[in-house]
RNA sequence: GGAGAGGUGGCCGAGUGGUUGAAGGCGCCGCUCUCGAAAAGCGGUAUAUCGGCAACGGUAUCGUGGGUUCGAAUCCCACCCUCUCCGCCA
């Protein structure tokens, strides 16, 4: 949710971030329905303060006072629907875009550094053709028991997931972050407060029958729920967390995109930072976490490159975003790894 | 799954239809006292939103959503959550 206050006055730094993120959004409309929405705020108010009497009324100010009861009644419908209709409108809204966003669609994406040797190496085996050979992956009895792309990981796969996990345990415990686990069901509100749609037409979420519950497609959802409908003491900020939990993605529509082996499977598991601070300090957490992200490619020698995301590129929430893609010795090319977002206030306003 | 109890401000806790946005206490902030601190005393301390340059004023909020009523923290209905006991399953 954008800030309105901060729509009204700057409407076009809205419209052209909806633009160049190619998101479809009626900013007039929001504007027409929010000033629907105040007429009928303060119309609605002056008929409820001539309701807020004090002590018994007599037989004079009650009939006024039903009067005044009748009048108020269609009005406060009014401003329910208007109320609804504005938020339909605003939801839809996608965050501001940060200084020196690179323009156009995922082609468009900047490399910003690289780290470490990019070097093909094509007469290596491929990730999927070594785990099976080793007997580290089972996408066939994964497919019998769920479905295509679902998988068995074992042995030493799975001795390599829990180690790395452990080693990020320590990381961030030294960087001041507290480790969780989390729900991996969130419900429609924390879904949709965090940015993803459990219902809509692009969804990409399972959801629970006969439930308003959802598999988690990130601890992100989690996290951002975490502290939803509270209101942080500034002096308590930032708070540091991290979460660690499979995430769910019916992938819906991703053929064509490079699917092989452990790419767009429906489940993985994910580790999740995320930093509730100060609006001014967000440039600088911001900058903290893909500092943190390096150093865990580092840590693990797997040469990468930075990049910022272009707009086109970008979801509703995020005003500023980079990869990390790691380098592929065997495609000879990067692939996305890791991902970091500032999300400013959008989740926070909408939770 | 069954039975019971309960959800009130940052925290504890009063409050069963009308000056109750809500007693009292704790905490926090300011002042007095003190060389300083503690103690004590006095005063102040919710959030959102609308209007206003501001002072300030209006509205809403006592788990959530509906309902009754001129008026609901208080009465009715549904749901959510917590606790206790019983059952069932692991």
């Amino acid at each position: 949710m954008i800030d309105i206050r901060h729509l009204r006055e700057h409407p076009d730094a809205y419209r052209t971030s909806a633009k160049q993120r190619g998101i479809k959004v009626d900013i007039d409309g929001a504007l027409a329905a929010d000033q629907a929405r105040l007429a009928l705020i303060s119309q609605v108010d002056e008929l409820r303060a001539k309701l807020n009497i004090k002590g018994k009324p007599d037989e004079k100010q009650l009939a006024d006072l039903q009067t005044t009861k009748a009048d108020l009644e269609p009005l406060e419908k009014k401003l329910a629907a208007a109320t609804d209709a504005f938020n339909q409108l605003a939801l839809q809204i996608p965050n501001l875009l940060a200084e020196h966003t690179p323009e156009g669609g995922e082609e468009a994406n900047r490399e910003e550094k690289t780290w470490g040797k990019a070097e093909k190496h094509p007469h290596l085996k491929d990730h999927l053709t070594l785990a099976e050979a080793n007997g580290w992956l089972d996408f066939e009895r994964g497919a019998k028991v769920a479905g295509s792309k679902f998988y068995f990981a074992k042995n030493a796969l799975v001795k390599l997931e829990l180690s790395i996990v452990r080693m990020l345990y320590d990381l961030f415990e030294e960087q001041g972050f507290t480790f969780m686990q989390v729900p991996h069901l969130a419900t429609n509100r924390i879904m949709s407060g965090t940015g993803f749609n459990p219902r809509g037409d692009e969804r990409q979420i399972y959801e629970i029958k006969d439930s308003d519950l959802n598999l988690i497609a990130t601890a992100e959802i989690p996290l951002t729920g975490y502290h939803a409908d509270e209101i942080l003491d500034p002096g308590r900020l930032p708070l540091l967390y991290a979460g660690y939990s499979p995430s769910y993605r019916t992938e819906g529509g991703a053929y064509g995109k490079y699917s092989k082996g452990l790419y767009r499977v429906h489940q993985f598991n994910k580790v999740e930072m995320y930093v509730f601070c100060q609006p001014e300090e967000s440039e600088q957490w911001h900058q903290k976490l893909v500092e943190i992200e390096e150093q865990i490619c580092q840590r693990l020698e797997i040469p990468y490159r930075l990049v910022r995301i272009a707009a086109g590129d970008l979801g509703a929430p995020a005003y500023k975003k980079f990869d990390i893609e790691y380098w592929s010795p065997v495609e000879g090319e990067y692939r996305e790894l890791m991902s970091c977002s500032n999300c400013t206030d959008y989740q926070a306003r909408r939770l």
